[in-house]
DNA sequence: CGGCTGCTTGATCGCTCTCAAATGGGGTGG
DNA sequence: CCACCCCATTTGAGAGCGATCAAGCAGCCG
Protein backbone atom coordinates (compact mmCIF):
# COMPACT_ATOMS: atom_id res chain seq x y z
CA UNK A 1 0.00 0.00 0.00
CA UNK A 2 3.06 2.48 0.87
CA UNK A 3 4.29 1.24 -2.63
CA UNK A 4 0.89 2.55 -4.20
CA UNK A 5 0.75 5.56 -2.27
CA UNK A 6 4.52 6.53 -3.61
CA UNK A 7 3.61 5.66 -7.20
CA UNK A 8 0.58 7.61 -6.88
CA UNK A 9 2.44 10.79 -5.76
CA UNK A 10 4.47 10.30 -8.75
CA UNK A 11 2.26 10.29 -10.90
CA UNK A 12 0.31 13.55 -9.08
CA UNK A 13 3.98 15.19 -9.65
CA UNK A 14 3.17 15.36 -12.97
CA UNK A 15 -0.52 16.36 -13.43
CA UNK A 16 -1.16 20.35 -13.86
CA UNK A 17 -4.04 20.33 -11.44
CA UNK A 18 -1.52 19.95 -8.80
CA UNK A 19 1.22 22.03 -9.99
CA UNK A 20 3.09 24.06 -7.67
CA UNK A 21 2.24 21.51 -4.71
CA UNK A 22 5.22 20.93 -2.37
CA UNK A 23 5.91 16.67 -1.85
CA UNK A 24 4.00 16.44 1.13
CA UNK A 25 0.71 18.27 0.00
CA UNK A 26 0.95 15.65 -3.07
CA UNK A 27 1.04 12.97 -0.18
CA UNK A 28 -1.71 13.92 0.97
CA UNK A 29 -3.74 14.41 -2.41
CA UNK A 30 -2.50 11.11 -3.32
CA UNK A 31 -4.02 9.62 -0.10
CA UNK A 32 -7.27 11.16 -0.41
CA UNK A 33 -8.03 10.01 -3.94
CA UNK A 34 -9.34 6.23 -5.14
CA UNK A 35 -8.25 4.52 -8.42
CA UNK A 36 -10.64 3.12 -10.84
CA UNK A 37 -10.14 0.84 -13.23
CA UNK A 38 -11.96 0.52 -16.57
CA UNK A 39 -12.09 -1.47 -19.68
CA UNK A 40 -12.99 -0.38 -22.77
CA UNK A 41 -16.60 0.43 -23.27
CA UNK A 42 -17.58 1.07 -19.70
CA UNK A 43 -18.29 4.70 -18.14
CA UNK A 44 -16.41 6.11 -15.48
CA UNK A 45 -19.77 8.10 -15.02
CA UNK A 46 -22.88 8.62 -16.91
CA UNK A 47 -25.03 12.15 -17.95
CA UNK A 48 -27.16 12.91 -15.49
CA UNK A 49 -25.67 11.16 -12.67
CA UNK A 50 -24.92 12.77 -9.46
CA UNK A 51 -21.21 14.47 -10.14
CA UNK A 52 -19.67 12.93 -7.06
CA UNK A 53 -16.48 12.65 -8.15
CA UNK A 54 -13.45 14.82 -10.38
CA UNK A 55 -11.19 12.98 -12.16
CA UNK A 56 -7.75 12.55 -13.22
CA UNK A 57 -6.34 9.81 -15.92
CA UNK A 58 -3.76 8.00 -14.98
CA UNK A 59 -3.17 5.54 -18.38
CA UNK A 60 -5.96 5.13 -21.31
CA UNK A 61 -8.08 7.23 -22.80
CA UNK A 62 -11.46 8.53 -21.70
CA UNK A 63 -13.96 9.51 -24.56
CA UNK A 64 -15.90 12.20 -22.75
CA UNK A 65 -19.45 12.82 -24.96
CA UNK A 66 -23.19 14.20 -24.92
CA UNK A 67 -25.96 12.84 -25.84
CA UNK A 68 -29.73 15.42 -26.83
CA UNK A 69 -32.71 15.02 -26.06
CA UNK A 70 -33.00 13.67 -29.75
CA UNK A 71 -30.69 11.30 -29.35
CA UNK A 72 -27.83 12.53 -31.31
CA UNK A 73 -24.49 12.13 -29.78
CA UNK A 74 -21.84 14.42 -29.88
CA UNK A 75 -18.33 13.94 -28.59
CA UNK A 76 -16.92 16.52 -26.25
CA UNK A 77 -13.31 15.49 -25.92
CA UNK A 78 -10.87 12.77 -25.25
CA UNK A 79 -8.73 12.57 -22.22
CA UNK A 80 -5.20 11.10 -21.82
CA UNK A 81 -3.04 10.86 -19.05
CA UNK A 82 -2.66 13.62 -16.74
CA UNK A 83 -6.05 15.33 -17.70
CA UNK A 84 -8.84 15.96 -15.82
CA UNK A 85 -12.37 15.06 -16.60
CA UNK A 86 -15.50 15.05 -15.02
CA UNK A 87 -14.73 18.83 -13.65
CA UNK A 88 -18.36 19.77 -12.04
CA UNK A 89 -17.82 19.18 -9.03
CA UNK A 90 -15.07 22.60 -9.82
CA UNK A 91 -17.56 24.62 -10.54
CA UNK A 92 -20.74 23.42 -8.18
CA UNK A 93 -22.58 21.49 -11.51
CA UNK A 94 -24.73 19.08 -9.03
CA UNK A 95 -24.93 16.46 -12.57
CA UNK A 96 -22.48 15.34 -15.19
CA UNK A 97 -23.39 16.89 -18.32
CA UNK A 98 -21.61 14.02 -20.19
CA UNK A 99 -20.36 10.51 -20.14
CA UNK A 100 -17.08 9.58 -20.06
CA UNK A 101 -16.60 6.27 -21.47
CA UNK A 102 -12.90 4.49 -21.60
CA UNK A 103 -12.07 3.48 -25.11
CA UNK A 104 -8.87 1.76 -24.27
CA UNK A 105 -8.38 -0.08 -21.19
CA UNK A 106 -8.00 2.88 -18.89
CA UNK A 107 -7.35 3.98 -15.16
CA UNK A 108 -8.11 7.03 -13.47
CA UNK A 109 -7.64 8.94 -9.70
CA UNK A 110 -11.23 10.28 -7.98
CA UNK A 111 -11.92 12.57 -5.36
CA UNK A 112 -14.60 12.86 -4.21
CA UNK A 113 -16.19 16.58 -3.41
CA UNK A 114 -16.45 17.15 0.12
CA UNK A 115 -12.60 15.83 -0.14
CA UNK A 116 -11.71 18.51 -3.41
CA UNK A 117 -13.04 20.55 -1.91
CA UNK A 118 -11.51 20.71 1.45
CA UNK A 119 -7.87 20.22 -0.53
CA UNK A 120 -8.40 23.71 -2.64
CA UNK A 121 -9.89 25.20 0.29
CA UNK A 122 -6.41 24.43 2.31
CA UNK A 123 -3.77 24.68 -1.32
CA UNK A 124 -5.84 27.47 -3.29
CA UNK A 125 -3.35 26.59 -5.94
CA UNK A 126 -4.85 23.87 -6.94
CA UNK A 127 -8.19 26.37 -7.36
CA UNK A 128 -5.83 28.56 -9.69
CA UNK A 129 -5.02 25.67 -11.48
CA UNK A 130 -8.51 24.64 -12.00
CA UNK A 131 -9.23 27.98 -13.48
CA UNK A 132 -6.34 28.05 -15.83
CA UNK A 133 -7.21 23.99 -17.11
CA UNK A 134 -11.17 25.07 -17.07
CA UNK A 135 -10.10 28.36 -19.20
CA UNK A 136 -8.55 26.17 -21.74
CA UNK A 137 -11.36 24.10 -21.99
CA UNK A 138 -13.24 26.76 -22.42
CA UNK A 139 -11.06 28.35 -25.22
CA UNK A 140 -11.05 25.13 -26.70
CA UNK A 141 -14.19 24.75 -27.00
CA UNK A 142 -14.87 28.18 -28.51
CA UNK A 143 -12.53 27.51 -31.19
CA UNK A 144 -14.05 24.30 -32.20
CA UNK A 145 -17.64 26.10 -31.84
CA UNK A 146 -15.95 28.78 -34.95
CA UNK A 147 -15.04 26.06 -37.17
CA UNK A 148 -18.26 24.35 -36.97
CA UNK A 149 -20.12 27.39 -37.19
CA UNK A 150 -17.76 28.85 -40.43
CA UNK A 151 -16.27 25.68 -42.44
CA UNK A 152 -17.08 23.05 -44.29
CA UNK A 153 -17.23 19.33 -43.31
CA UNK A 154 -13.56 18.20 -44.63
CA UNK A 155 -11.76 21.14 -42.94
CA UNK A 156 -13.10 19.77 -39.86
CA UNK A 157 -12.29 16.42 -40.17
CA UNK A 158 -9.13 16.84 -40.86
CA UNK A 159 -8.34 19.31 -38.20
CA UNK A 160 -10.33 16.56 -35.84
CA UNK A 161 -7.62 14.20 -36.84
CA UNK A 162 -4.89 16.67 -36.60
CA UNK A 163 -5.89 17.15 -32.84
CA UNK A 164 -5.77 13.28 -32.66
CA UNK A 165 -2.85 13.14 -34.14
CA UNK A 166 -1.26 15.79 -31.57
CA UNK A 167 -3.47 13.93 -28.28
CA UNK A 168 -2.50 10.11 -28.68
CA UNK A 169 -0.17 10.00 -32.37
CA UNK A 170 2.31 7.23 -31.99
CA UNK A 171 5.14 7.26 -35.15
CA UNK A 172 5.35 3.97 -36.77
CA UNK A 173 6.73 3.22 -39.86
CA UNK A 174 5.65 5.59 -42.71
CA UNK A 175 3.07 7.31 -40.73
CA UNK A 176 1.72 8.53 -37.51
CA UNK A 177 -0.99 6.08 -35.74
CA UNK A 178 -3.64 7.50 -33.17
CA UNK A 179 -3.33 4.96 -30.26
CA UNK A 180 -6.79 4.06 -29.76
CA UNK A 181 -9.95 2.91 -31.82
CA UNK A 182 -11.55 5.57 -33.90
CA UNK A 183 -14.74 4.65 -35.61
CA UNK A 184 -15.86 6.55 -38.69
CA UNK A 185 -18.87 7.50 -35.78
CA UNK A 186 -16.87 9.02 -33.60
CA UNK A 187 -15.37 11.23 -36.06
CA UNK A 188 -18.50 12.09 -37.26
CA UNK A 189 -19.65 12.79 -33.81
CA UNK A 190 -16.53 15.09 -32.92
CA UNK A 191 -17.12 16.92 -36.27
CA UNK A 192 -20.76 17.11 -36.00
CA UNK A 193 -21.58 15.38 -39.23
CA UNK A 194 -22.91 12.16 -40.10
CA UNK A 195 -20.60 9.10 -40.40
CA UNK A 196 -21.25 8.31 -43.93
CA UNK A 197 -19.94 11.98 -44.88
CA UNK A 198 -16.88 10.86 -43.03
CA UNK A 199 -16.57 7.71 -45.22
CA UNK A 200 -16.60 9.33 -48.28
CA UNK A 201 -14.14 11.87 -47.15
CA UNK A 202 -11.84 9.81 -45.51
CA UNK A 203 -12.06 6.92 -48.47
CA UNK A 204 -11.41 9.77 -50.34
CA UNK A 205 -8.02 10.65 -48.74
CA UNK A 206 -7.30 7.01 -48.83
CA UNK A 207 -6.94 7.53 -52.23
CA UNK A 208 -4.92 10.21 -52.10
CA UNK A 209 -2.24 8.15 -49.73
CA UNK A 210 -2.90 10.43 -47.06
CA UNK A 211 -4.45 8.89 -44.78
CA UNK A 212 -5.14 4.24 -44.33
CA UNK A 213 -7.25 3.29 -42.50
CA UNK A 214 -8.76 -0.30 -40.92
CA UNK A 215 -11.56 -1.48 -38.59
CA UNK A 216 -11.52 1.50 -35.65
CA UNK A 217 -7.70 2.36 -36.83
CA UNK A 218 -6.37 5.27 -38.32
CA UNK A 219 -3.16 5.94 -39.77
CA UNK A 220 -2.03 9.10 -41.09
CA UNK A 221 0.65 8.65 -43.88
CA UNK A 222 1.18 12.63 -44.74
CA UNK A 223 0.09 14.68 -41.89
CA UNK A 224 0.97 17.90 -43.86
CA UNK A 225 -1.58 16.94 -46.51
CA UNK A 226 -3.61 17.39 -43.80
CA UNK A 227 -2.62 20.62 -42.83
CA UNK A 228 -3.45 21.76 -46.30
CA UNK A 229 -6.68 21.30 -46.21
CA UNK A 230 -7.50 22.18 -42.74
CA UNK A 231 -5.73 25.87 -43.57
CA UNK A 232 -7.49 25.90 -46.83
CA UNK A 233 -3.91 25.97 -48.69
CA UNK A 234 -5.38 23.12 -51.45
CA UNK B 1 -14.30 60.41 -5.08
CA UNK B 2 -15.60 58.56 -2.16
CA UNK B 3 -18.49 59.03 -3.23
CA UNK B 4 -17.89 57.22 -6.29
CA UNK B 5 -15.71 54.49 -4.04
CA UNK B 6 -19.44 53.82 -1.61
CA UNK B 7 -20.94 53.46 -4.89
CA UNK B 8 -18.38 51.16 -6.84
CA UNK B 9 -18.78 48.77 -3.76
CA UNK B 10 -22.54 48.36 -3.36
CA UNK B 11 -22.40 47.35 -7.37
CA UNK B 12 -19.65 45.17 -6.23
CA UNK B 13 -22.11 43.42 -3.61
CA UNK B 14 -23.90 42.43 -6.33
CA UNK B 15 -21.07 40.73 -8.54
CA UNK B 16 -21.41 37.23 -8.35
CA UNK B 17 -17.51 37.10 -8.75
CA UNK B 18 -17.06 38.89 -5.47
CA UNK B 19 -19.42 37.14 -3.79
CA UNK B 20 -18.80 35.84 -0.26
CA UNK B 21 -16.53 38.67 0.30
CA UNK B 22 -16.79 41.10 3.45
CA UNK B 23 -17.45 44.97 3.15
CA UNK B 24 -14.28 46.02 4.02
CA UNK B 25 -12.41 43.69 1.20
CA UNK B 26 -15.18 44.77 -1.52
CA UNK B 27 -13.68 48.30 -0.59
CA UNK B 28 -10.75 46.81 -1.21
CA UNK B 29 -11.72 45.47 -4.44
CA UNK B 30 -13.55 48.34 -5.41
CA UNK B 31 -10.59 51.16 -4.77
CA UNK B 32 -8.21 48.62 -7.27
CA UNK B 33 -11.01 48.62 -10.04
CA UNK B 34 -11.22 51.74 -12.91
CA UNK B 35 -14.23 52.36 -13.95
CA UNK B 36 -14.59 52.57 -18.04
CA UNK B 37 -17.49 53.67 -20.50
CA UNK B 38 -17.66 52.64 -24.01
CA UNK B 39 -19.97 54.38 -26.76
CA UNK B 40 -22.49 52.21 -29.04
CA UNK B 41 -20.14 50.61 -31.41
CA UNK B 42 -16.87 50.96 -29.59
CA UNK B 43 -14.43 48.51 -28.10
CA UNK B 44 -13.29 47.87 -24.56
CA UNK B 45 -10.38 45.29 -26.00
CA UNK B 46 -9.92 43.56 -29.41
CA UNK B 47 -8.94 40.01 -30.14
CA UNK B 48 -5.34 39.50 -30.27
CA UNK B 49 -4.43 42.41 -27.93
CA UNK B 50 -2.75 41.55 -24.65
CA UNK B 51 -5.05 40.61 -21.87
CA UNK B 52 -4.49 43.36 -19.45
CA UNK B 53 -7.25 43.88 -18.15
CA UNK B 54 -10.53 41.71 -16.13
CA UNK B 55 -13.67 43.22 -17.10
CA UNK B 56 -17.25 43.37 -15.23
CA UNK B 57 -20.02 44.93 -16.78
CA UNK B 58 -21.83 47.86 -14.55
CA UNK B 59 -24.68 48.84 -17.14
CA UNK B 60 -25.34 48.50 -20.74
CA UNK B 61 -24.79 45.63 -22.62
CA UNK B 62 -21.52 44.00 -24.23
CA UNK B 63 -21.25 42.03 -27.03
CA UNK B 64 -17.58 39.28 -26.94
CA UNK B 65 -17.29 38.15 -30.69
CA UNK B 66 -14.48 36.66 -32.57
CA UNK B 67 -13.45 36.95 -36.36
CA UNK B 68 -11.93 33.77 -38.13
CA UNK B 69 -8.54 34.30 -40.18
CA UNK B 70 -11.17 33.93 -43.25
CA UNK B 71 -13.38 36.97 -42.05
CA UNK B 72 -16.17 35.53 -40.67
CA UNK B 73 -17.56 36.59 -37.50
CA UNK B 74 -19.20 34.49 -34.61
CA UNK B 75 -20.96 36.07 -31.39
CA UNK B 76 -19.97 34.25 -28.10
CA UNK B 77 -21.90 36.11 -25.64
CA UNK B 78 -23.72 38.71 -24.87
CA UNK B 79 -22.29 40.47 -21.25
CA UNK B 80 -24.85 42.73 -19.33
CA UNK B 81 -25.38 44.20 -15.88
CA UNK B 82 -22.85 41.78 -13.51
CA UNK B 83 -21.39 39.63 -15.84
CA UNK B 84 -17.63 39.37 -16.36
CA UNK B 85 -15.91 39.80 -19.44
CA UNK B 86 -12.47 39.55 -20.80
CA UNK B 87 -11.57 37.08 -18.27
CA UNK B 88 -8.25 35.84 -20.41
CA UNK B 89 -6.42 37.03 -17.49
CA UNK B 90 -8.22 34.94 -15.05
CA UNK B 91 -7.00 31.61 -16.72
CA UNK B 92 -3.66 32.75 -17.30
CA UNK B 93 -3.90 33.68 -21.34
CA UNK B 94 -1.73 36.42 -22.91
CA UNK B 95 -4.09 37.64 -25.95
CA UNK B 96 -7.74 38.56 -26.00
CA UNK B 97 -9.06 35.60 -28.24
CA UNK B 98 -12.57 37.79 -28.83
CA UNK B 99 -13.31 41.68 -29.15
CA UNK B 100 -16.05 43.22 -26.61
CA UNK B 101 -17.97 45.94 -27.82
CA UNK B 102 -20.68 48.01 -26.64
CA UNK B 103 -23.94 47.84 -28.27
CA UNK B 104 -25.70 50.41 -25.73
CA UNK B 105 -23.96 53.20 -24.11
CA UNK B 106 -21.84 50.67 -21.60
CA UNK B 107 -19.41 51.14 -18.63
CA UNK B 108 -17.61 48.10 -16.62
CA UNK B 109 -15.04 48.10 -14.22
CA UNK B 110 -11.67 47.06 -15.00
CA UNK B 111 -8.97 45.17 -12.95
CA UNK B 112 -5.58 44.44 -14.30
CA UNK B 113 -4.01 41.37 -13.86
CA UNK B 114 -1.44 42.16 -11.09
CA UNK B 115 -3.95 43.39 -9.13
CA UNK B 116 -6.72 40.69 -9.72
CA UNK B 117 -3.78 38.23 -9.26
CA UNK B 118 -2.95 39.50 -5.84
CA UNK B 119 -6.70 40.06 -4.95
CA UNK B 120 -7.36 35.79 -6.07
CA UNK B 121 -3.90 34.88 -3.86
CA UNK B 122 -5.07 36.95 -0.53
CA UNK B 123 -9.29 35.95 -0.95
CA UNK B 124 -9.10 32.59 -2.32
CA UNK B 125 -13.09 33.05 -2.60
CA UNK B 126 -12.80 34.71 -5.56
CA UNK B 127 -11.07 32.20 -7.39
CA UNK B 128 -13.71 30.14 -6.47
CA UNK B 129 -16.32 32.05 -8.29
CA UNK B 130 -14.60 32.65 -11.20
CA UNK B 131 -14.10 29.15 -11.13
CA UNK B 132 -17.91 28.74 -10.95
CA UNK B 133 -18.43 31.16 -13.58
CA UNK B 134 -15.88 29.83 -16.06
CA UNK B 135 -17.69 26.29 -15.18
CA UNK B 136 -21.01 27.95 -16.32
CA UNK B 137 -19.78 29.21 -19.31
CA UNK B 138 -18.04 26.05 -20.70
CA UNK B 139 -21.15 24.44 -19.77
CA UNK B 140 -23.64 26.71 -21.89
CA UNK B 141 -20.90 27.11 -24.49
CA UNK B 142 -21.06 23.40 -24.85
CA UNK B 143 -24.85 23.18 -25.16
CA UNK B 144 -24.38 25.80 -27.82
CA UNK B 145 -22.23 24.06 -29.50
CA UNK B 146 -24.27 20.79 -29.29
CA UNK B 147 -27.17 22.65 -30.77
CA UNK B 148 -24.92 24.07 -33.63
CA UNK B 149 -24.11 20.12 -34.49
CA UNK B 150 -27.44 18.85 -34.01
CA UNK B 151 -30.49 21.02 -34.25
CA UNK B 152 -31.61 22.72 -37.76
CA UNK B 153 -30.97 27.30 -38.25
CA UNK B 154 -35.18 27.93 -37.32
CA UNK B 155 -34.39 26.07 -33.91
CA UNK B 156 -31.67 27.56 -33.45
CA UNK B 157 -32.90 31.24 -33.86
CA UNK B 158 -35.51 30.84 -31.84
CA UNK B 159 -33.34 29.47 -29.10
CA UNK B 160 -31.37 32.68 -29.74
CA UNK B 161 -34.01 35.17 -28.98
CA UNK B 162 -35.27 33.56 -26.04
CA UNK B 163 -32.00 33.80 -24.95
CA UNK B 164 -31.92 37.04 -25.41
CA UNK B 165 -35.16 37.50 -23.83
CA UNK B 166 -34.05 35.85 -20.67
CA UNK B 167 -31.57 38.22 -20.77
CA UNK B 168 -32.37 41.41 -21.73
CA UNK B 169 -35.86 40.77 -22.36
CA UNK B 170 -38.84 44.40 -21.07
CA UNK B 171 -42.31 44.00 -20.80
CA UNK B 172 -44.09 46.01 -23.56
CA UNK B 173 -47.27 46.30 -24.34
CA UNK B 174 -48.00 43.37 -26.40
CA UNK B 175 -44.96 41.39 -26.15
CA UNK B 176 -41.23 41.35 -24.79
CA UNK B 177 -38.92 44.08 -26.23
CA UNK B 178 -34.77 42.87 -26.52
CA UNK B 179 -33.31 46.10 -25.09
CA UNK B 180 -30.67 46.88 -27.37
CA UNK B 181 -29.69 46.84 -31.04
CA UNK B 182 -29.70 43.11 -32.53
CA UNK B 183 -29.52 42.89 -36.56
CA UNK B 184 -30.24 40.40 -38.64
CA UNK B 185 -27.01 40.09 -38.87
CA UNK B 186 -26.12 39.50 -35.31
CA UNK B 187 -28.77 36.58 -34.97
CA UNK B 188 -26.42 35.29 -37.64
CA UNK B 189 -23.49 35.39 -36.02
CA UNK B 190 -25.13 33.91 -32.68
CA UNK B 191 -26.26 30.98 -34.53
CA UNK B 192 -23.80 30.05 -37.17
CA UNK B 193 -26.04 31.30 -40.68
CA UNK B 194 -26.28 33.55 -42.51
CA UNK B 195 -28.05 37.11 -42.39
CA UNK B 196 -30.59 35.95 -45.61
CA UNK B 197 -31.75 32.80 -43.83
CA UNK B 198 -32.14 34.37 -40.58
CA UNK B 199 -34.67 37.75 -42.43
CA UNK B 200 -36.66 34.59 -43.64
CA UNK B 201 -36.88 32.99 -41.00
CA UNK B 202 -38.06 35.99 -38.78
CA UNK B 203 -40.00 37.60 -41.77
CA UNK B 204 -41.95 33.88 -41.51
CA UNK B 205 -42.56 34.29 -37.64
CA UNK B 206 -43.36 37.99 -38.64
CA UNK B 207 -46.19 36.82 -40.72
CA UNK B 208 -47.44 34.40 -38.38
CA UNK B 209 -47.47 37.40 -35.92
CA UNK B 210 -44.63 35.43 -32.82
CA UNK B 211 -42.63 38.36 -33.40
CA UNK B 212 -42.57 42.21 -34.79
CA UNK B 213 -39.16 43.73 -35.62
CA UNK B 214 -38.13 47.00 -37.14
CA UNK B 215 -34.50 48.16 -37.62
CA UNK B 216 -32.23 46.62 -35.15
CA UNK B 217 -35.40 46.18 -32.78
CA UNK B 218 -37.13 42.82 -31.90
CA UNK B 219 -40.19 42.29 -29.95
CA UNK B 220 -41.84 39.21 -29.04
CA UNK B 221 -45.32 38.73 -29.01
CA UNK B 222 -45.84 35.19 -28.42
CA UNK B 223 -42.78 33.82 -26.65
CA UNK B 224 -45.05 30.64 -26.34
CA UNK B 225 -44.39 29.92 -29.58
CA UNK B 226 -41.12 30.43 -30.09
CA UNK B 227 -40.74 27.58 -27.09
CA UNK B 228 -42.56 25.21 -29.42
CA UNK B 229 -40.00 25.83 -32.20
CA UNK B 230 -37.11 25.90 -30.13
CA UNK B 231 -38.40 22.74 -28.48
CA UNK B 232 -39.78 21.17 -32.19
CA UNK B 233 -43.20 20.63 -30.73
CA UNK B 234 -44.52 22.61 -33.49
C1' DC C 1 -32.88 65.35 -49.94
C1' DG C 2 -29.28 61.98 -50.64
C1' DG C 3 -26.74 58.37 -49.06
C1' DC C 4 -25.93 54.86 -45.93
C1' DT C 5 -27.16 51.01 -43.41
C1' DG C 6 -30.14 47.33 -42.44
C1' DC C 7 -33.73 44.46 -44.29
C1' DT C 8 -36.30 41.71 -47.76
C1' DT C 9 -36.94 38.71 -51.50
C1' DG C 10 -36.04 35.86 -55.66
C1' DA C 11 -33.37 32.38 -58.14
C1' DT C 12 -30.07 28.98 -58.23
C1' DC C 13 -26.55 25.86 -56.76
C1' DG C 14 -24.33 22.46 -54.18
C1' DC C 15 -22.92 20.46 -49.88
C1' DT C 16 -24.46 17.39 -46.87
C1' DC C 17 -28.10 14.56 -44.99
C1' DT C 18 -31.11 10.77 -45.58
C1' DC C 19 -32.46 6.38 -47.00
C1' DA C 20 -30.96 1.93 -48.75
C1' DA C 21 -28.18 -1.89 -49.47
C1' DA C 22 -24.04 -4.44 -49.96
C1' DT C 23 -19.37 -5.78 -48.42
C1' DG C 24 -15.90 -7.55 -45.44
C1' DG C 25 -13.07 -8.29 -41.35
C1' DG C 26 -12.89 -10.03 -36.75
C1' DG C 27 -14.28 -12.14 -32.97
C1' DT C 28 -16.99 -15.78 -30.81
C1' DG C 29 -19.01 -19.98 -29.93
C1' DG C 30 -19.43 -24.55 -31.13
C1' DC D 1 -10.49 -24.91 -36.51
C1' DC D 2 -14.33 -23.47 -38.84
C1' DA D 3 -18.66 -21.19 -39.54
C1' DC D 4 -21.40 -17.70 -38.43
C1' DC D 5 -22.77 -13.31 -37.07
C1' DC D 6 -22.15 -8.72 -35.94
C1' DC D 7 -20.24 -4.44 -36.42
C1' DA D 8 -17.71 -1.15 -39.03
C1' DT D 9 -17.43 0.52 -43.36
C1' DT D 10 -18.43 1.55 -48.15
C1' DT D 11 -21.14 3.13 -51.84
C1' DG D 12 -25.19 4.71 -54.54
C1' DA D 13 -29.15 7.58 -55.41
C1' DG D 14 -31.93 11.36 -54.32
C1' DA D 15 -33.76 15.16 -51.76
C1' DG D 16 -33.53 19.41 -49.41
C1' DC D 17 -31.72 22.83 -46.34
C1' DG D 18 -29.34 26.62 -46.44
C1' DA D 19 -25.53 29.25 -48.81
C1' DT D 20 -24.56 32.16 -52.47
C1' DC D 21 -25.41 35.55 -55.87
C1' DA D 22 -28.17 39.46 -57.17
C1' DA D 23 -31.32 43.22 -56.81
C1' DG D 24 -34.44 46.17 -54.77
C1' DC D 25 -36.55 48.48 -50.72
C1' DA D 26 -37.04 51.51 -46.63
C1' DG D 27 -35.89 53.95 -42.43
C1' DC D 28 -32.79 57.20 -40.48
C1' DC D 29 -29.26 60.52 -40.13
C1' DG D 30 -26.58 64.11 -41.76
Amino acid sequence: MAHELDETRKILSGVRLFRGLAGSRLDEAAAASRRIRKDPGTNFFRQGQEARYLFVVVGGQVKVSQLTPEGHQIVVRYAGPGEMFGCAPLYGGSEYPATATAVIPSEALAWNRPVMDRLMERYPVIALNALELLGEELYETRARYQELATERVERRVARALLRLVAQAGRKVEGGVLIEFPVTRQDLAEITGTTLHTVSRIVSGWEQQGIVASGRRRIVIHRPHALVSIAEDLV
